[in-house]
DNA sequence: CACACTCCATACAACGTTGTCCGTGTGGGT
DNA sequence: ACCCACACGGACAACGTTGTATGGAGTGTG
């Protein structure tokens, strides 16, 4: 900013005026400082300007478990559109469903001086983000809650989802229902598992925990899982499957062996209405998802003060797949 | 850190020492020191850390056209996974296929001083990027080449891959073939599209300006323009999707009418190998495009000094679908 | 001609951290 | 008793920018 303003033949404070868009500040002088910025490829520190004037640095931090996965893809692209309204840039960390990495990443954003953060927990403590917190870092949970935290939160309804596509199966007469998770341990997976039994308690299906497996982690395992429960004694005569990976596997192994079972799964997916048998799919707005909480932490970052509110989207059942 | 010393009872200096981990420190002090942090919740300032010691952000920019397009969140997990090898993170930011919005991303990036960018260009000039890169900010282009500007270039073999594509269809008999394409001043369609000429030109069948459809946005715009090709006095027995958002709604149409037509698709996409039919995917390692781009950059900011490098990547010829 | 007002220069401190230099005390080796 | 390396404190400047304060030149007003 010296070269600059000796460049432009003015004062140092006056650059910093004319690059903060001060008032007060004569158009010819304007000219001639942006001309010197311009000639002199001068960029203002960003760094340097956070530091001084208390802490905006414009930036927002988003954690979710895996860029790769288009559900948080899907989530990082709404999220830095509702950021770039609010002329933000969003740095995106990925902890892969690693509670260590997680806080790892968190502290390390917040050392960063974000000033807000996006989290799609890994873990079940947060408590290590409260000092935080209260130190002004707006954070919004969104898809699973927090563990030990009060804070805003954006949420799927996973029970009422779950429990109206296994009615839906119910209806249809089937009994025996292949129930097929990933880790229980994660807070989707526990929510949609037990939407399923209240469906079959309210419909007095006894619940059978050989039909469940979990552990499934991809289309391959849940191929093999399908496999195996077709082929044993009393095999299931429907599948629900608990995320969209899972019902991708169980398609294919229904299809390979020509198998007429029914599914339902959760999730919505891309191609979903090119699969070549019908299925019945609990879809959501992911957009909607990542919309309402990227606001809510932008209301937070313009100190607009509430109580932390909890939001739930509703879900709805879909007819997917070719006929 | 003036708390944490007080706190601890030892100097500003020693925090200092002790944060930075530097040698010659007491374990015992160590230990005090980091007690007192761990009660006093502090996060040291990374802007005035980064603002005094040089310029080691530990930030990279990336630069893509969307995140929720597939091939760019793989391209953005694998620069993430790459970045944390080097303890750094990733601020994405989306050009929206907008040169004016990418221009001033990058500027903005700049200014927040990551330590390197990788782009995927949208623009077609990038000599303001010049002033940037000679104070010393590493750029890595990917997938597209930059214009006015000799930087390090990681590409794909896009030309190679469409000829052996076309060639394959010529290989099989086909004399009229339907040619999909998105923006043709977009570099991969214009070359793919160069491709398929070069294929034509070698097989010595005469260029049908009639059969070549731009402007093909998404699979609806795709199905439609099939629709109308097929319904054509003289219609095309095959089809050349120059990307897989294309291919799906070739694949789309086609199955409607129970068409026969054979598809060959730039690219491949997750479920291509349960579509209702077979397909002839032009298949590349999109992980190693990011990889390579990523490496280089890093290897840049170590300051490793060497010509610009241009690495072109190899595409392969996969059969996918249903058979 | 005094007065207020605008526009700008100059000077200085501050944001939180780190590099440099110097000074001091301690313990170990000759 | 000597020297020396080591561990640490204290003081200060600097990174690039912005907020505050002060004063001066120029313009318009009564």
């Amino acid at each position: 900013m010296v070269d600059v303003a000796r460049h432009a033949g003015v004062s140092l404070k006056t650059v910093s005026r004319v690059v903060n868009k001060a008032p007060n500040v004569q158009q010819e002088l304007v000219n001639r400082v942006l001309a010197a910025v311009d000639e002199l490829g001068f960029r203002r520190n960003q760094l340097a300007s956070a530091l001084r004037s208390g802490q905006q640095t414009a930036t927002v931090g988003l954690l979710i478990e895996e860029i790769a996965n288009p559900f948080y893809a899907t989530i990082a692209h709404v999220a830095a559109e509702v950021a770039a309204g609010f002329d933000s840039l969003l740095i995106t960390a990925s902890s892969e469903e690693d509670p260590v990495r997680e806080e790892r990443l968190l502290r390390d954003l917040c050392a960063r001086r974000v000033d807000g953060l996006l989290v799609v927990p890994a873990g079940y403590d947060h408590a290590f983000l409260k000092s935080e917190v209260e130190q002004g870092i707006p954070v919004v949970f969104l898809d699973r809650p927090a563990g030990g935290l009060v804070a805003d939160t954006v949420l799927l309804d996973n029970r009422g989802g779950a429990r109206a596509g296994v009615e839906h199966l119910l209806t249809q007469g089937h009994r025996r229902i292949g129930i097929l998770l990933d880790t229980i341990g994660v807070y989707t997976m526990h929510e949609r598992l037990g939407g399923a039994q209240d469906a079959l308690a309210a419909a007095s299906v006894p619940y059978d925990a050989g039909l469940v497996r979990d552990g499934v982690r991809d289309p391959v395992t849940a191929a093999t899982a399908v496999a195996e429960m077709l082929d044993s004694a009393d095999p299931p005569t429907a599948f629900f499957a608990l995320n969209n990976r899972i019902t991708v596997g169980v398609v294919q192994e229904l299809w390979r062996r020509k198998s007429q079972a029914a599914i339902v799964g959760f999730d919505d997916f891309e191609l979903s209405h090119l699969m070549p048998m019908p299925l019945t799919l609990i879809a959501y707005d992911t957009r909607e998802l990542a919309r309402q909480a990227a606001e809510l932490l932008f209301a937070r970052i313009a100190k607009e003060s509430f109580w932390p509110r909890t939001v739930v989207l509703p879900t709805q059942l879909v007819q997917r797949g070719l006929q």
